[in-house]
DNA sequence: TCTGGGGTCCTAGGACCC
DNA sequence: TCTGGGGTCCTAGGACCC
């Protein structure tokens, strides 16, 4: 008997399995997953890049995150797909209330991965690799997409394990089977290893998570920082997290867009930051919290980055607060320069059930609160669009922008 | 026609206090 | 009189993840 038993779920190609089982589903003949397809965003609008694809197109070279064009050169017949994500929103809960039915506890990871913890579950779920065959072959045979499912004694070796080999495969990566299963693995491949860090390691002679596992950890830890051990910790399959449930420890929220056209006038650019402002602080009150933190980022047509932030002299979920600060914030880091893409997160969340009026102005401040809550109301019931500030009349730009695609933003926590 | 959008965590340096 | 050292908070930016 073990003592910790965590399993790793992860939908194969997640977004374009969940668009071919809907689409099978509602009477197409074409199963997406057995030609070159891929989902990805729109050209025109300047986000055009492969978000998913399909096994044929990967035999074809495409790549997520490539740029379309990219990709219609290597197939020029390549089916797209526009991203539909109140449908993944919907495949990815069933796909969790089916693992909910095994585990007592599931963490999301995402929208298409989750952890589950099955320790002390022996008794009731027997095997846990035959548990394991008994989900992925439920999610399979009855939502119609394949998964695959990591098995281990913690988080990590369990999100490794499902790495694998793919799709609708079952593995298993305990702390015995390291040397055999993962050390070979190239060290890119591990967890927290990304674009930067791989060179770097690599000029060290360490090309393999094995090599990495095998290295003086003082040594590495000095080289890296705090960050060095975490990565020879994993490296050596060592990581204790906790399956929690998501449903605490939100950090932020943030939304940010590519504008269709490079912008620099002012006046055009705090209208784009007022319609971010509007969907994040609408996204901050349907989160029952307040924010103590405003930040604004710009990304010019170089692609050269700037933010600015700022704390509050106290909390605040009312989107013309937001908005002044993130007007200030703008106005104090922009060199004039032409626009390419604009952002405004927001963090230091506290709930908003803590909430205390402000000592001075308290009228004034009500008055907004109950503003924005008639608005929210309006805007869930009848879509994103159907209140607008007169400010938006005759712009070009949208009244509230981010989230998800063109179509009404359906709130995270309430499809979720 | 270069390179989306949503997050988290860590670090470094400056300000400020004692 | 020429300036130590620790602690904390704040901001900017980088790296990573999906």
């Amino acid at each position: 008997m073990r003592d910790r038993i965590v399993f790793h779920i992860d939908a194969n190609s997640a977004y374009l399995s969940w668009e071919a089982a809907y689409r099978l589903s509602h009477g197409d003949t074409i199963d997406l997953r057995e030609i070159p397809a891929i989902v990805g965003g729109d050209p025109v609008k300047r986000s055009g890049i492969v978000l998913a694809k399909s096994i044929p197109a990967k035999k074809l070279g495409i790549a997520t995150g490539e740029v379309l064009w990219k990709a219609l050169q290597k197939c020029p017949n390549l089916k797209i797909i526009k991203p539909n994500y109140s449908l993944y929103m919907k495949c990815s809960k069933a796909m969790n209330e089916i693992i909910s039915e095994y585990a007592p506890q599931v963490q999301r990871f995402s929208i298409d991965e989750s952890f589950a913890e099955f320790t002390g579950t022996n008794k009731l779920w027997g095997d846990p690799v035959q548990l394991a065959y008994t989900i992925k072959n439920r999610i399979r045979d009855e939502l119609g997409f394949t998964v695959n499912i990591g098995v281990s004694s913690n988080k990590l070796l369990a999100k490794m394990a499902g790495e694998l080999r793919k799709p609708d495969m079952v593995h298993t990566l305990f702390p015995e089977e390291l040397e055999e299963k993962f050390w070979p693995l190239p060290i890119g491949e591990l967890y927290g290893i990304g674009r930067a860090t791989t060179p770097k390691l690599q000029r060290q002679g360490i090309m393999t998570i094995g090599d990495l596992a095998r290295m003086d950890s003082e040594f590495l830890q000095y080289k890296l920082g705090k960050y060095g051990l975490v990565i020879w910790k994993y490296a050596n399959g060592i990581e204790d997290s906790m399956t929690r449930e998501a449903t605490d420890g939100i950090k932020g929220i943030g939304n940010s867009s590519t504008l269709k056209k490079d912008l620099d006038d002012r006046e055009t650019a705090h209208l784009f930051l007022l319609s971010l402002t509007e969907m994040v602080s609408m996204r901050l009150r349907d989160s029952g919290n307040m924010c103590g933190l405003v930040s604004v980022s710009i990304k010019y047509t170089d692609l050269g980055k700037v933010s600015h932030q700022r704390k509050l002299f106290y909390s605040t979920d009312n989107t013309n607060e937001i908005f002044n600060e993130v007007r200030r914030l703008f106005d104090e880091s922009w060199n004039n320069e032409a626009i390419r893409h604009l952002g405004v997160r927001v963090s230091h969340l506290s709930s908003s059930d803590d909430y205390q009026l402000p000592i001075l102005d308290t009228e004034k401040f009500e008055k907004n609160r109950n503003l924005d809550s008639t608005i929210d109301d309006l805007r869930l019931r009848f879509g994103k669009n159907s209140i607008i500030r007169s400010s938006f009349l005759h712009t070009p730009i949208k009244p509230v922008t981010g989230g998800v695609g063109e179509d009404d933003y359906l709130m995270m926590g309430s499809i979720l």
